[in-house]
DNA sequence: CGCTGTCTTGAGTCGGATCAAGATTAGTGG
DNA sequence: CCACTAATCTTGATCCGACTCAAGACAGCG
């Protein structure tokens, strides 16, 4: 949600409105945007789950990170030619904008423009934090900070129920997949994290069971996830 | 160098350079940002090498990627409150901004804030590629990409000689730091590059004696690091 | 000349990978 | 509502890439 980053006015929040007012819904594992492909349009994502990724001629596979509600899939394209896929992990909710449109658009309206960058730059922070979880931290602590930042992430657009529990529409083989790690020791991983009743993880939603200590063990802070608004 | 991102007009260029003129020498290791610090200035690396880092409580750390000449410090930074800190690799030069007079500027010179937008892209696209290579590729992999990658980056702004050499000015702690594996486990890494042939590493200066090969070896392209610039 | 930082090398260990198979669950169509 | 199939999840056994520890060799520098 680009609230998150500018106080915005009506008649901007109303321009939005129309500009992603045609939705559609797709399955899970729809493939919005492929690598290498060509893409001209914007996809927002209005409902659902969507994950970025890189894949390698081996078939390994990098999860780049997860896109939620709010997200916007790709301003983010210097050329046309998308460095990355984007496929859905659930069934969701898309508007479909074209990029000619969106430029046009953004002309019009500056400040959503500038809002736009600040997401880019929060982007960055989460990717520069999974840079950190990859290469420094072990098993353990790389799953328990990607739940903690996914229950942040999700609370912030009010996708957390009261009792703390969150979609997380991912399998063991995507979960391994972002973290560096094979499916079979994420597997285990998650047995650890369950005995130790810091999570529960089922049917696709996880509860985090014990948020203090879960935060402890992974070493992890929100600071990077705030964003202020500026700029009023 | 901005002009990567966008053709500058010549008040452009002139206004840049009023704005950078007052440059000052640091030596290596001088720490520009504190992570949890704070900065009311912005800082345009003019001529050496530095690299942002982020520290664990442990005394792990985490390179999160190598500044160059024209790369700029940290219009990155959301808050004032730098997430990462930055620090000289080599004997730099260093123009220093205060982040009042950077904002002013920028409102004057919208297109220039429109092509540090575009940094921020290439920033973005370059973590994800580092994302890849430690989520999913091998030391030799590893350290063979992130050459590559110098070397392209380099070679955009000149500092690439005719011989193929360049600096990097990096010892194997730094290495190790920026790939997620040991510093014992670099120095035997880059000796098989050596025995093989593929690289030379000689007091901080790196030739790359089989582009062909190594670029191969670390499945490296080059597109991602190409960015068109547009809106003319 | 003697630090101090950096690079090398060897030996032993371990976290996490791989391989293989069985158990569960979720979907599908009848 | 059930049978069938394909994913997904578990578990055990084995292996290996990379880590740690430890010590010696250089190199740059005041």
């Amino acid at each position: 949600m680009l609230q998150q980053f500018m106080r915005l006015e009506n008649d901007e929040i109303a321009a939005l409105g129309s500009l992603a007012s045609h939705t559609k819904l797709h399955d899970a594992g729809h493939i919005l945007i492929h690598e290498g492909g060509t893409t001209d349009y914007v996809y927002l994502l209005v409902e659902g789950t969507a994950s970025r990724y890189k894949l390698l001629p081996g078939g390994e596979r990098q999860i780049l990170g997860f896109l939620i509600p709010g997200d916007i899939c790709d301003v983010q394209f210097i050329t046309h030619r998308p460095d990355h896929s984007v496929a859905l992990l659930s069934r969701a909710k898309i508007a479909k904008i074209p990029s000619r449109k969106m430029t046009e658009f953004l002309i019009h309206y500056p400040r959503i423009e500038w809002a736009l960058s600040r997401a880019a730059l929060l982007d960055i922070a989460i990717l520069r934090q999974w840079l950190l979880n990859i290469g420094q931290r072990d098993a353990c602590e790389r799953l328990s900070h990607l739940f903690c930042e996914m229950k942040c992430r999700l609370s912030k657009i009010g996708k957390v129920e009261s009792d703390g529990s969150f979609d997380m529409p991912v399998n063991q083989s995507a979960l391994a997949d972002c973290t560096g790690l094979s499916i079979v020791h994420i597997n285990r991983t998650l047995q650890r994290l369950r005995n130790d009743g810091l999570i529960e993880l089922r049917r696709r939603r996880l509860t985090i069971l014990d948020p203090e200590r879960l935060a402890t063990l992974a070493g992890f802070s929100d600071d990077y996830l705030q964003v202020k608004p500026c700029r009023s």
